[in-house]
DNA sequence: CTAATAGTGTCTTTTAGACAATATATC
DNA sequence: GATATATTGTCTAAAAGACACTATTAG
C-alpha cells in the first residue's frame, strides 16, 4: 500500500498528456483514443497517463513511458507547453496535467493505430474527455507560433526528405504559402540540413520528373525571425 | 486525515515556485527567503509552497496564495515558466514544482522584505535550496527571450513612469544600449502607452532639468520582432 | 546657464518578399 | 515533350540602427 508523502492536504493527481501532431496529406492532426477506464470511459482523448513515482524517474521519463505503453511510440520529438491544475478539471480530485507536444511523421504511427489510437484534425477535434480539448488548444497555439521561428517543422518529416517536402511542411505549419526560390535560398543560408547523396523516385505522371535530392536535418534550432539566422 | 487519491503509486509531492524579478538600479535582481523548515532549513531559496488542494481553486490561486502568505505582495504580474519534476529534486520523495516568474517594481517589496526576503542578482544568486538555481536560469532565460519582444519590461516600472524611465527597463532586460531619438519614435507608433497627463519632479543637479511626462500602460502585448508592431 | 527631456531628419544596411527567367533531370 | 526539381537575378518596400542636430522646460 504507498503511502502518502503530502501532508496535511490530499496529493493531487499528477498527469502527463502528450498532444502528438503529424501531417496528413497537409492537414495538421492530432493522435487521440479512447479512455480504458473511467471516468469518461470510451470517450475520446488525449495520449496521457498518471506519473508513476515508483518507475518514472523523471518528467520526461514520464511521457517516454506514457508514449510507449499508450500509442507504441518510441524516439519523439518532444517539447513541453504548459501546466494546468485545478480542483474542478477531474472528477475524482485536485488534478494537475503537465502538458506536452510530440511531432511525428506520419509514417511513424502505426503502432498507435495498433493501439487504438486514430487521428483527428487538430483544429476540429471533436469532443473530448476532461479539459483535452482547451489543452489541445493550448498546443496548437505554442506550434504555429513557433512553427515559422525553428527548425519543427522538420520533426514531420523522416529522417530522409526533400526541399519540396519542406517546403511543404513549413507552409503547413505556417498556414500561408512561401515563394520557392525564396525559400530555397533560405535554406541554403542557414545550413540547417545537408544533402544524404540519395535520391527521390520520381512519382507517376504523365510525364517524368526529375528527382529530389534528399537532405537530413542537421540542427534544431529556434530563430529570432521567421526561420531566419 | 487526507485521504490519498493517487492509486497504486505513492503521490508526488506538488509544489509551486516563483521567481521575483525586480529592477534594483538598473540590475535585474531576484527575491529569495531563508527556508523556514526542513529540508533545507535557514538556507535561501525560491519563494515557493506545496499545492493545498482543499483551498486552492487552481494553479493560479497557489500561485497567489505563495505571494500572498510567504511574501505579502498581491496583484503582481505573474507567468509560467516550465514545470520540472523528479524522485531526486527534493529529498522527501518524487517532486514536482511549477515555476513561475513575476514581475515587480521595487517599490512595492516592503511587504516581502519585512516578512525576510531579500534580493540577489539574478545572475548571481549564490547557493540556494534544491535544484532552485536552475529554476531560476529557467527564469531569467525567458524574460531575457521574451523581454525584447513584448511589454513585459513595463511590468518593473510603477503604473506612473517617464518615457527615460521605460528606456531604461528595455535597455535592462535587453543588456544593451538602446538609441534614444529611434526608441521614442518607436513607442510613439506603437500606441503601448498614454499620456496621464502629470509631469515628473527633476531630480537635484548642478543645474534644472526638464521635468518628463509620465505615461501609463495601456497594453500588453507580445510582438514578432524587438518590440515592433 | 545647465542639464535632462523631447522631437526630427537622414543615412546605411539588412531583410522579406514577390516575380521572372532559366536550367536540369527523369520518364 | 511533359513535368517537377533546382538555381539565379532583380526589384520593391520595410525595417533596424546609428548619428546628428535642434527644441523645450525646469531650476
Amino acid at each position: 500500500m504507498p503511502t502518502n508523502p503530502y501532508g496535511r492536504h490530499d496529493a493531487p493527481i499528477v498527469t502527463v498528456d502528450v498532444v502528438v501532431f503529424t501531417l496528413d496529406q497537409g492537414n495538421l492532426k492530432t493522435l487521440v483514443q479512447p479512455r480504458a477506464r473511467d471516468p469518461f470511459k470510451g470517450v475520446t482523448g488525449l495520449v496521457g497517463g498518471w506519473v508513476h513515482t515508483n518507475e518514472d524517474e523523471d518528467e520526461e521519463a514520464v511521457v517516454e513511458r506514457v508514449l510507449r505503453t499508450k500509442a507504441g511510440l518510441e524516439d519523439v520529438y518532444v517539447e513541453q507547453v504548459k501546466t494546468v491544475g485545478s480542483a474542478t478539471r477531474h472528477p475524482e480530485g485536485w488534478s494537475l496535467s503537465v502538458v506536452y507536444m510530440a511531432i511525428l511523421p506520419v509514417e511513424r504511427l502505426q503502432p498507435a493505430f495498433d493501439k487504438g489510437c486514430f487521428l483527428v484534425p487538430a483544429d476540429d477535434p471533436g469532443d473530448l474527455a476532461f479539459d483535452h480539448n482547451k489543452l489541445l488548444g493550448f498546443a496548437v497555439e505554442r506550434l504555429r507560433a513557433k512553427g515559422a521561428y525553428s527548425t519543427i517543422p522538420m520533426e514531420f518529416l523522416p529522417e530522409e526528405f526533400s526541399l519540396p517536402e519542406l517546403l511543404s511542411a513549413y507552409q503547413a505549419v505556417m498556414g500561408e504559402r512561401l515563394d520557392e526560390g525564396s525559400f530555397r535560398r533560405k535554406i541554403a543560408q542557414l545550413g540547417l540540413i545537408e544533402s544524404t547523396g540519395r535520391k527521390d523516385k520520381p512519382r507517376d505522371g504523365q510525364g517524368g520528373q526529375r528527382a529530389a535530392t534528399m537532405y537530413r536535418a542537421t540542427q534544431k534550432k529556434t530563430f529570432d525571425r521567421s526561420f531566419r539566422r
